[in-house]
DNA sequence: TGTACATCAGTGAACGCGCGTTCACTGATGTAC
DNA sequence: TGTACATCAGTGAACGCGCGTTCACTGATGTAC
């Protein structure tokens, strides 16, 4: 008996990781609504009713990729140093993880009052903050500023609309997008 | 019997019309799968058939959305003026049309080979490159920090994702935001 | 002006299917003694 | 160390429902003569 054939017995060992991992799967392959519960299951290897016990319904499944993918993001975010830093990290978190970065910013696809997402998207978002405070920049309207083209860029990127002139690294463009946002700063 | 009573008889008149508004309410309401072709059949008053006769399938009603979307789009930019303005339109094209805005940039729910869309399309992003390039600004690069922040701030500001202190005129508060990719030039 | 006919938009009954949900159950695990 | 029991995760059969799709149809419109 392999060790993965042992842990997943009767009881699954971590069938909630393996639900979201599913449903990460699923949507990458099919976008935020393309697939079932029933889905989910079947690509765990669990009974069909058995993701209700976990998440409810749908909702809560997006509600626990929605969270996973806040705190990645705030992961991501706490490594920075300055400021061109902190706008590639989010633009590599968000195109490494599509999936959780479509997810994160469709608040009508998941219960967005949860407590655990909101704990982790209010962390996200202080990491944005407290990131770009240490870099000096912290004048009217910048982070709103840095924000928007960091995300921009972000979601034009995973959606396919750019040009694939831009080549296939996301940072390395990424970078020089965001560094016409500091033309003519110090 | 009134004009509206008229031109609903047996044959609708423009029922094409009145699927793709059918569908725009509903995603405004439930997101871009929250409803069924039978859902937007029960809204025209139409039979629950009828749909499929002119779209096919519901892929086919968000092309049209997206189509629709992009020649708006395109509408918008072509009536601006400065750099600013161009950011301008774009945001208040994405702000007032949030339905279109957000199944335009998710190519994976609608048939992106269609003809109609690819033109639409195509002239939305050559509306976006023409008007740069009138504003003088068109160094590398600035064209897509300039869509980057313009996208950016409407994605962040229809997913609610931005605080409310900044009002409600995503127009007003998008000016300050896309004013910071032009300090220190010219 | 009138008639005949072709075309096409929309109807409505019927179908099979995958879905979410329920519920009594079974197997595994942990704990008390 | 062993037994009894409580708890909980996951099962699987059953259900009712809304869905997309099919298809023979009907009503309206346009055109030829």
């Amino acid at each position: 008996m392999s060790t993965r054939e042992a842990v997943i017995g009767y009881h699954h060992g971590d069938l909630r990781r393996a639900i979201v991992d599913a449903a990460v799967e699923s949507i990458a392959e099919s976008g935020p609504s393309g697939w079932s519960l029933r889905e989910l299951a079947r690509r765990a290897g669990v009974s069909h009713a058995a993701p209700a016990h976990h998440f409810g319904d749908k909702a809560g499944v997006l509600t626990a990729v929605a969270a996973e993918g806040f705190r990645g993001l705030a992961a991501s975010l706490a490594q920075a140093g300055d400021f061109l830093d902190l706008g590639l990290a989010y633009v590599a978190f968000a195109t490494s993880h599509p999936a959780h970065f479509q997810v994160m910013f469709q608040p009508e696809l998941y219960h967005s009052g949860d407590p655990d997402l909101s704990t982790a998207a209010d962390a996200a978002r202080a990491a944005l903050t407290d990131g770009l405070r240490e870099t000096g920049l912290d004048e009217p309207g910048m982070e709103l500023a840095a924000w928007s083209i960091a995300h921009g860029f972000s979601a034009l990127w995973v959606s396919g609309a750019l040009p694939a002139e831009l080549g296939k690294d996301p940072v390395a463009a990424g970078r020089e997008v965001l560094a016409r946002l500091l033309d003519g700063r110090r």
